[in-house]
Parts: structure tokens; C-alpha cells; sequence
DNA sequence: GATACGGTTGAACAATTGCTCAACCGTACA
DNA sequence: TGTACGGTTGAGCAATTGTTCAACCGTATC
């Protein structure tokens, strides 16, 4: 749990299934099993993805998230707006500033979040692009 | 679970959610909460990112479109490649089935699988980009 | 100093989830 | 027809997770 790496998912034990063989049949075509092997990006970076799209897996964090990609919002008001309480936010923003999603500065008792990163918003809206271009709802 | 939608989370729950008003705090910043409200996706998108997203949240699905990312693939190659029985692949399969992010074909005894849909390796592409560029494992 | 308020935190509980296991379906081939 | 094999499925279990609740920290104001 509060483990010395800020991983949500454990590497080891990932990278156990990877090379401990427990598959139950052969493989059908080499080729398309070669040719994945070595075009994907490596483990770590794998690893990294599932980590990073678990954080915006959350309806709660995903909607803080899309609120701050408007401007910086203070805990307050973002638990205004979900219609939640502080608590419950704080709790997302502290997954989510581990996970360097969102930064943070404090002024007085106030404690001002935005988006840390480009990438962020830039995640948002390709994802919001395929959800209204699939309308898989 | 079994539910008439295939929704992993319950859209319901989620609009009670944000019109029933659980907020213990006043707003402090009128003018960023109204903002975020008119600029924030609708909540329809805003509960579909987070089932896309939690869809791609998971080691071993992330590790699956990675791979069909190169070019389809079987069951058997995909359990080979990743070391995990048929089983395990077949029951994600099925999710990324359900939320449209793979497609299939059948031949024979055989059923091969490629994404479905460009966005997909869009989104891969945009979340490996932030991985590799933070570090942040 | 006392009070109020924004914000954080940890424990606990309910709900969700991913894998295993065993059984099963369909197609191919002897 | 029987056997083998690719693939799917449902039940069950262990592990993870999000919210609540209560307590607490810091800063500002009286």
C-alpha cells in the first residue's frame, strides 16, 4: 500500500508474469508473436500506461481532472461543483498529485490545484473525441 | 453487473451524484465553478471517459491493445505472448469486445482480433508519450 | 488565546474486479 | 463417430478501491 514506489500496480510481480510461462497452448503464428514482441513498447512503459489510464479510469478523478482543464480551482470549490464532499476530493487530488496529474500552491488557508502538464488535457480530449465519435454510451 | 447497459459504471448513480448536493463547504471562487460548468464536457462524456479510461487501466487489457496494436492476432498467440492462459485473455477480450475497442474474425477453429478503431492507438500513442516524457514510474 | 474554516489524513466498510478452475461449445480431422 | 484443440463462459475467491466518518493541522480573525 504505501509502498516505497508511488506504483499503484506492482512491477515485479507484473514483470513475474511476464517471463513465468503459464500459458496453456502453443503458439499459431511466430511471425505476428515476433513482430509484437518486438514492436511494443518495452514493460516499464506498459506498466506506466496501465498506472496512468487507472487514474483516469475514475469518474471522480476524471471530472476534477476536466474541471481543472479549465483553470485552477481550490478544494472547496471542486467539491462544490462534483457536489461532494471535501473530503472525498482531497482524497482524489492527493492520487492524483502523486501521480503528477496536478500541481498545487497554497495561499493562506487556500490551496489552489491545476493541471500539471499539457499531456493531461491533451489525454482528456483525444479520449472525449472517441467517446462522442463511438457514442459508446 | 449484468445490466441492461453494457456500462461498467452506473450512469444513475453518477447523476444523483452531481445534482444531489453533498458539498459540506461554500464556494469561494463563483466565477472559476462557473466557468469549469459551462466549459467541463457534458456528463454523458465526462462518465464515458472514465469507463474508456478504466478500460485501458488494466495490465494485462493495456498489454492486449499494445500488442494487436502491431497487427491481429489469436487468443493463443496473445496468451502466449503475454504468458497468461486462454482464459484470462478470452475474459478481457470480451471486455474490450463490449466497449468497442477491438474487433474480431473467425476462421475456422481460429479467432483472430485487431483494435477496432484508430482512436485506439491514438490513445496509446498520447498516453506512452507521457509516460516516456514524466518518467513518472 | 479562542474560534472558525480550508484542507488533510487514517481506519473501516462496501463494492468492484481480475484470475483460476472446471465445464462446455464448435470446428477440424482421424 | 470420436478425439483434439481453439475459444468461451460462469461461479467463486482474493485483492483492490472509493467513500464515509471522525479527528486533526494551519492559518486567519476576533
Amino acid at each position: 500500500m504505501a509502498s516505497a514506489k508511488k506504483s499503484v500496480i506492482n512491477l515485479k510481480d507484473v514483470r513475474d508474469d511476464i517471463f513465468t510461462d503459464r500459458c496453456d497452448c502453443d503458439v499459431i503464428h511466430e511471425d505476428a508473436v515476433e513482430r509484437a514482441r518486438e514492436n511494443m513498447p518495452n514493460p516499464e512503459v506498459q506498466i506506466g500506461l496501465a498506472e496512468l489510464f487507472k487514474v483516469f479510469g475514475d469518474p471522480t478523478r476524471v471530472r476534477i481532472l476536466c474541471a481543472l482543464r479549465q483553470g485552477e480551482m481550490c478544494v472547496c470549490d471542486i467539491a462544490f461543483l462534483l457536489g461532494m464532499t471535501k473530503s472525498a476530493i482531497s482524497h482524489q487530488l492527493r492520487v492524483l498529485r502523486q501521480t503528477n496529474l496536478v500541481k498545487y500552491r497554497k495561499d493562506g488557508k487556500t490551496v489552489y490545484y491545476s493541471l500539471d502538464d499539457d499531456h493531461v488535457a491533451e489525454i482528456i480530449d483525444v479520449g472525449a473525441e472517441h467517446v462522442k465519435h463511438t457514442g459508446a454510451l
